[in-house]
DNA sequence: CTATCTTTGTGCACGCGTTCACAAAGACAT
DNA sequence: ATGTCTTTGTGAACGCGTGCACAAAGATAG
């Protein structure tokens, strides 16, 4: 520290860099484990362990949020649980709504993941009415056209979209309409939505687009390693591409070399 | 461009960068539904807004593809569908093995989304006894105990891990030992694999939690904003802190300036 | 009280990703 | 053929995130 004797700077005004905040979790999920094994204190080396990450990476994450550990001893358990919920805004309770109960959203109302964590399942909404009174996860479904007043009665601010891609925006419109301000979208849509509203997305066929593209690269480097002859592999049959050019006709097949 | 006559320098050598291998599905997905819609080519201006990126971003994103645009028209849509499908490796078939046929593995094995960009769910397997040859989706579920062989027999590299968080990292063992090389993990815990392994977390408590921290912030801000007298709300009510001097005993209470 | 040992908190440098802004390339009209 | 207009492709600057490496802080023992 080159600056002697500023007691604490910056810290903790207002901006916990967005790549921490996705990491807390992370930690909070670690912490809860070592605290039910009653661990009194963790090290920032044991616990980036179990959280997967570097300790440099954890130390600083934690100094955004304060001086919490102590020199030479390591992290509180039950006090770093308690700062960590804090922060994440999970010492309160987030009454959740889902629209969409097909397997999916079936799937996340039965999911116990969220009432661990303040999280809670407050309606279920479903545009077929052939569904609306039937319990799944022991809540019953309601129907679209409540969606306003299920929202505001409820005090719902965080939205969960399972539905069908074409009705997803129209979902959320509805749903930032009626109040709520975060959304969690499932189907394979970008929404747009206001200024001031957030929206995070799972998409399940991009997760496996993206390994499918490691995949492919390890099945290429090994078989170069293995010395088989392929051609470059970006370049195998490229089909005719439709240029302005050849699909309108004249001037289609040019040489390579322009004729003066 | 300063180097004026640089036919094509270093590009497409080895190394999209992650950041745009990650929105690769995002630009084809789009450019899907143009083609479906007989679009012949799009600005990337025009895509981008489709994609819900930067135009600028996308334009540097494919000319690490090559140079796939005309200039004063766009790009062709059907070509380029093509070239990401290609280098994302969707032109080949990717049987899949869902790990853990509960609520959210069954919603995936009866997820659409996948069929329609080239993988295949080839098995379903669960560690319960009861639920073997029970179909699901249309395909008999199998026993753990055959794991080994169904992976084989079935060529499968990605595997997709849907168990309780305490099965996790056990059948994600059997799976890399199996052969897969890519994982997509919904389990609740942090998988540790061997090099040249891929692993791709989906968490659904996690983006809650994400959302739940923003949400929390703008009912702060908008409460400040009322002018509601609101102490500092990262220091309510800290719950006695446990550190090493305190729970010890001696030494507990110190006052603030250490007595000389 | 002093010395030693452990572990935190962070300054610093580096690399990746994003964005701006513009020259070059091609289409298109005259 | 020449000029204008549109849109790409990319150099360059910037900002964020990561990881190293170390000094400061506290614990602990003698």
């Amino acid at each position: 520290m080159a600056t002697g004797r500023t007691h604490r700077p910056a810290t903790r005004s207002r901006g916990i860099p967005e790549a921490t905040v996705a990491r807390l979790p992370l930690y909070l999920r670690a912490l809860t484990a070592l605290s039910e094994r009653s661990v009194p204190t963790v090290s920032s080396e044991e616990l980036a362990a179990a959280a997967g990450v570097n300790s440099a990476k954890l130390r600083k994450d934690f100094s955004y949020l304060g001086s919490y550990g102590t020199r030479g001893v390591g992290y509180d358990v039950e006090y770093l649980v308690y700062q960590i919920s804090r922060e994440l805004g999970l010492t309160q309770d987030w009454p959740v709504a889902i629209v969409g109960i097909g397997n999916l959203g079936a799937a996340l109302a039965n999911y116990g993941g969220f009432a661990s964590r303040g999280f809670r399942v407050a309606a279920l909404i479903d545009a077929d009415p052939a569904m609306a009174g039937t319990p799944v996860a022991g809540i019953a479904v309601q129907h679209t056209d409540d969606l306003d007043r299920i929202i505001s009665d409820n005090g719902v601010s965080i939205g969960v979209i399972t539905t069908p891609p074409g009705a997803a925006q129209q979902v959320c419109d509805r749903l930032v309409a009626a109040g709520v301000t975060s959304i969690l979208n499932f189907a394979p849509t970008v929404l747009s939505v206001p200024d001031g509203v957030d929206v995070r997305k799972v998409d399940l066929s991009i997760e496996l687009q993206i390994l499918a593209f490691h995949e492919q690269r390890k099945a290429g480097e090994e078989a170069a390693a293995e010395g088989v002859a392929l051609e470059d592999p970006d370049e195998e049959a490229p089909p005719m591409r439709a240029t302005p050019a050849n699909r309108k006709g004249p001037d289609g097949d040019m040489p390579a070399v322009m004729p003066a």
